[in-house]
DNA sequence: CGGAGATCGTGTACACGATCTCCGGTGCTGTACT
């Protein structure tokens, strides 16, 4: 027996009283054991493998309040009430604007009192000066962000308030910060890690393979092929499964077509109303349905252990949205089917919804000029106003332009320019340059996800690859392994994976995979590009470079 | 970028093709109105 507080044994002891469980799965101890020695921590679990109970343990067994930043309302109201059903576990309670006052008074009251272990709020929450000031007096201990890879793939277009979450918890004091996702290659944790402004954090990554779960990729030329074989696909499967598709408009479509072939079909989206959904929703995990035809809307907080398969109908934006999808199939660990239907028209919506994101060089020159004209300090929503931005915009931007040392972005509004910063021009070139940067990377992930439908090897390697962790062999469960594909590594390979290489065009990036005569580097800068290993050899086009 | 629905143009009655135009994903919040 060890007197080491942060001891393992201390760890399970809790897991059992607090939760009943007799062992903790891979990972949770050690992200739990990092918590207690007061680091912040990055976990990137598969989907089903515990992250809840991750932060319930760590969360219990540091005194003070836990404040958890959850993306959806929906979800926050289902983590409140899994811990109130758990009576070993402290009291919690969502801080979101479905409260009335007297009732958010009520919560913030009980914060105060120590009363409350969790507290879940989303990031729009810790914009508001008022409840930031309210919740930093209440000296939270933990700071947990769940679905932390929100903050990269919704920080930048959506809900900007994402990339503003790190300044919030400098103005909590920084408590140690657990940041847990299912889903996050390389570059995504790299982001996470800066925009929550991680101080040497611990990083616990596991588990991607998923060998229950089969691989599988068809190529449809013409729309009524597609359709037929989505249609037939979904038949040949035991249910429950989802499809995801790219439009509303597909879902509608596609439910209604399955329902003439005699299945239980329903489709979910954003644009239905919120008791639609919820219906939904309830109806698939109580086995009422057999299909469920979704946008991306459908996903988070999905807790089934038996879909049997999770079909994509179109092409998703990423590979990290694709194999978190992916990922709620099969968590009973019995077979489960994933089938992508990969046709070259699809990527022109893809191209679209990831285009039109970026902030733009007018908009970055326009903010740091009249910034710049302020005497002292100016208020970013009459700014805002003033330039007919919208509030992603006038966030993003502004953002982008403290990253480059122009400004500081107050937690009430205020826009600080600061004394010491570039000129306004310099400021909006560079914060231009991240912009495009961003924009690249955004196309070159969805070409990662193309070379993924497109490739001749095993898929399952290419994910596992994509992840940055490395698989012996072939996965066995995908059809390229079913074809008899080998792995296609090339025997002499001038770099190892997870080299730091420079490339005189493209700058330094990382060795992420190998295919036989090609080799991929993500690049800090251009993001995922792929060479051929013949013309890298010949024209010496990669040098090694420093860590 | 591509799909879908609307509109246009034909050439003389209803339908058919060509062209145009618009729309497409993910959710929080606070406030103003019924």
């Amino acid at each position: 027996m060890s007197a080491d507080p942060t001891a393992t044994g201390v760890i399970r002891t809790a897991a059992r009283s607090l939760l009943d469980f007799d062992r903790l799965r891979p990972g949770q101890k050690e992200a739990v054991k990092s918590v207690l020695e007061q680091r912040d921590t990055l976990v990137v679990l598969p989907t089903g493998s515990g992250k809840s109970a991750i932060y319930q343990i760590a969360g219990e067994l540091i005194d003070g309040p836990t404040l958890v930043v959850s993306p959806l309302i929906a979800l926050q109201a289902d983590q409140v009430r899994s811990i109130e059903d758990r009576a070993g576990l402290g009291k919690a309670a969502a801080l979101n604007s479905t409260l009335t006052a007297g009732q958010r008074a009520d919560v913030l009251a009980r914060y105060h009192a120590g009363d409350l272990e969790f507290l879940f709020l989303a990031p729009e929450q810790l914009a508001n000066e008022r409840t930031l000031a309210e919740l930093a007096a209440g000296g939270p201990s933990l700071v947990v962000v769940d679905e932390a890879h929100c903050v990269s793939d919704w920080g930048h277009d959506f809900r900007p308030d994402y990339l503003r979450v790190g300044a919030a918890i400098d103005r909590l004091g920084h408590p140690p910060v657990l940041a847990l996702t299912a889903t996050a290659a390389p570059p995504v944790r790299q982001e996470i890690v800066d925009r929550l402004g991680l101080a040497d954090p611990d990083i616990v990554v596991r588990g991607f393979d998923r060998p229950n779960i089969h691989l599988a990729v068809r190529r449809v030329q013409d729309e009524d092929t597609h359709r037929a074989a989505v249609v037939e696909a979904v038949e040949a499967c035991e249910p429950p499964g989802i499809v995801y598709v790219a439009t509303r408009r597909e879902a509608e479509r596609y439910a209604t077509d399955l329902r003439v072939v005699g299945l239980r079909a329903a489709h979910y989206h954003g644009g239905m109303h919120k008791d639609d959904r919820r219906a939904t929703h309830h109806a698939f995990l109580d086995d009422e349905l057999d299909v469920v035809v979704a946008t991306p809307a459908f996903g988070m907080g999905i807790d089934k252990p038996n879909v049997r398969f999770v079909h994509h109908a179109n092409i998703p934006d990423s590979l990290d949205s694709y194999y978190q999808e992916v990922g709620r199939a099969g968590r009973d660990g019995e077979p489960a089917a994933a089938t992508l239907f990969f046709r070259e028209a699809d990527l022109g919506i893809r191209r679209f919804f990831a285009g039109g994101n970026a902030v733009g060089p007018e908009t970055l020159e326009d903010l740091a000029a009249g910034i710049d004209a302020a005497e002292g300090h100016v208020d970013a929503v009459d700014l805002g106003d003033r330039l007919g931005l919208s509030e992603v915009k006038l966030t993003v931007g502004l953002t982008r332009l403290e990253d480059v040392g122009f400004l500081r972005l107050h937690p009430d509004g205020r826009v600080e320019r600061l004394a010491d910063g570039p000129a306004p021009r310099e400021a909006a070139d560079a914060a231009g340059r991240q912009d495009e940067a961003h924009e690249r990377y955004e196309a070159s992930r969805l070409e990662m996800m193309r070379a993924y439908a497109e490739t001749d090897h095993c898929r399952g390697r290419f994910l596992v690859n994509y992840y940055g962790e490395h698989l012996d062999g072939t996965c066995g469960h995908c059809d390229r392994c079913d074809a008899g594909a080998r792995a296609a590594t090339p025997d002499d390979p001038p770099f190892a994976l997870d080299c730091r290489v420079v490339h005189p065009k493209w700058g330094s990036g990382t060795v992420t995979r190998y295919e036989e005569d090609r080799v991929v580097v993500l690049f800090d800068e251009a993001g995922y590009r792929t060479l051929s290993l013949a013309v890298v050899r010949d024209q010496e086009l990669l040098t090694p470079a420093g860590p």
